[in-house]
DNA sequence: CTGAAAGCGCTTACAG
DNA sequence: CTGAAAGCGCTTACAG
């Protein structure tokens, strides 16, 4: 089947391509009786825009990017991105905005991924999650001067929009819920330290233990991987001090925790009480079930997709914070054990 | 940045922009040296193709579509998609063909998508996962004569690329290892039934009973999520001839089981054996870990990819058969227990 | 081996 | 309110 053109458009609405073109994209030029009628041809011949043609002519490539700097097994087993892609595409697709997804190996790479897309003018934007304190990243966003929205906070040497939530009420929360069980010895396995959330929650951490007047806490810093999750964990409950609650910043190692735990024969949460990062359905895959911080993933990936939009669009950035994440107590979490 | 076009490059070498297009895309038409010289100005002036002119004058997208349909949340506790994924994005990006992804609801959506997608002139093929027996996506696929991989076996209606693995040889192994481990009342935890490949593996598990001669066994259709394959787990342990193995099409519900095996106070593999099926991470997050047919997911991501560009640069399709999964051994099969 | 030119399907000033 | 025309950055027959 041939494609139809806005020749041909024009020509069975015996108007000009201009005027098809003006009436197409709804601005002022054409009377409403011939939009209506270009309008109705157009969807007589199931026109579609040629996007090559549009993004040639000076308009939008009409997709945006998002290039994830995570190994391949550790992303699948991390529920985290097929949420917030889930999210993304839910708003993306309702404006007709492709996603461009590419899987690298380090900041480097998708940098140079990047650059590429933007120089062949196949993004209109760009979205950057796990951004780290000091990231290499951003000086290219810059020097690029291309749309972003930052999945976390607003960075004010970068005119982008943002979107984060308040991962450090959230921590501070958790840590109170524990702290009302009777636990005083609680220690928090983090992510990666050059992560700016991880930091952050880290920071929300100490500052909650000292609220409370508890000394400060053990922290380890791991890679989210349920090995050095475990490992972590398994150092934590090898000291003569053994922590009574452990905060991990997500699932996946929380999950590990639990084996570890039950290995070393200690009762989850008889002895110990497990409190996890994202509450994804691995939550509540495994027994017992975990309790977490939730926050609804999909919304924020919604929302990063809707700023970045508004400045493709042109409107100025904006920043979002979305709700506090809320915890959900399940079964992996308990009074603090009564110690000789 | 402005940036760089043929023309300037052809300026600057005091040639065509006819010719600098033919040294460009290492076609005859121009002197080693001249070529050489363009490609000299082109690289120093940083030039890449602008996509978007590529494709309007009758070239390629140089981007390949893939829509998922699956909800997002089962989404992200399913590992394959990742892994497949970043198999996939592996060997496009060598290529520098970009990947279209689309998350949507049902075969409709996807349909939807791809023919909005085709329309726009966006993608050059299309990679087609999640085969049902009786797949609406296939006369679409027909229709449009878009070049497409399927991840399954090849359809003879359709000229299409296939990549697919030998999972009946690989769910025959399983059996006889179980047999030979004592195990006879062996069931097995299908997919949904809809799905071809979920079909194929439950006739090849029917097939290795009667084989060992014994009795047409019970087999279980889901959805692949952990809440119907934890419920299908109950209902064959509650039966008074249980089995004591189980064969899961998927790791998620396999997990599941495990759960509900400890409710139910059954010993794995003491009095249970569990088999998972796609051997990702998930498997060894839990414990007993988990026994599981593996296979390189993301090499089947790169297969795929590699004969869907085939065909997009006009290669005839070819139908690749990756390894046979092989059985990994854990700690959560072992010898069927002795009967009172 | 090389150059000049048309064309891909749109958008957008610029005249009327 | 409408039409004619240039231009986006490439590719590709077609002449030389």
């Amino acid at each position: 089947m041939k494609r139809a053109t806005i020749a041909e458009i024009a020509a069975r609405s015996g108007v000009s391509t201009g005027a098809v073109s003006y009436a197409l994209n709804g601005r002022p030029g054409v009377s409403e009786a011939t939009r209506k009628r270009i309008l109705q041809v157009a969807d007589e011949l199931g026109w579609r825009p040629s996007v090559a043609a549009r993004s040639l002519s000076g308009a939008r490539a009409s997709a945006v990017g998002l290039a994830i700097a995570r190994s391949a097994d550790t992303l699948g087993v991390e529920p985290f991105y097929m949420r917030f892609i889930a999210g993304l595409e839910r708003e993306l697709s309702e404006q007709r905005i492709a996603l461009l997804l590419q899987v690298v190996e380090d900041h480097a790479a998708a940098i140079e991924a990047l650059r590429l897309a933007w120089a062949e003018r196949r993004i209109d934007g760009v979205v950057v999650t796990d951004l780290w304190a000091q990231d290499s990243r951003i000086p290219v966003l810059r020097e690029l001067r291309i749309p972003a929205v930052l999945a976390g906070r607003p960075r004010p040497e970068l005119r982008a929009a943002a979107v984060w939530n308040d991962d450090a009420g959230a921590v501070s929360d958790a840590v109170d819920y524990l702290v009302a069980l009777g636990h005083r010895a609680i220690a928090r396995v983090a992510g990666l330290s050059t992560l700016e959330h991880a930091r952050a929650r880290v920071a929300a951490f100490r500052e909650a233990m000292a609220r409370h007047g508890l000394p400060d806490p053990p922290v380890t810093d791991t890679d989210y991987t349920a090995e050095q999750g475990g490992q972590a964990t398994r150092m934590l409950l090898s000291r003569r001090d053994r922590p009574t609650a452990i905060l991990y910043d997500n699932d996946v190692m929380a999950v590990a925790a639990l084996n570890v735990a039950q290995e070393m024969g200690i009762a989850v949460p008889g002895e110990l009480s497990i409190l996890a990062g994202d509450d994804s359905q691995l939550c509540l895959l495994v027994r017992p079930a975990l309790t977490a911080l939730s926050w609804d993933i999909q919304a924020f990936g919604r929302d990063a997709a809707r700023v970045l939009l508004e400045i493709v669009g042109g409107q100025p950035p904006r920043s979002v914070e979305v709700g506090t994440p809320t915890l959900t107590v399940r079964a992996s979490t308990g009074p603090a054990p009564v110690r000789g």
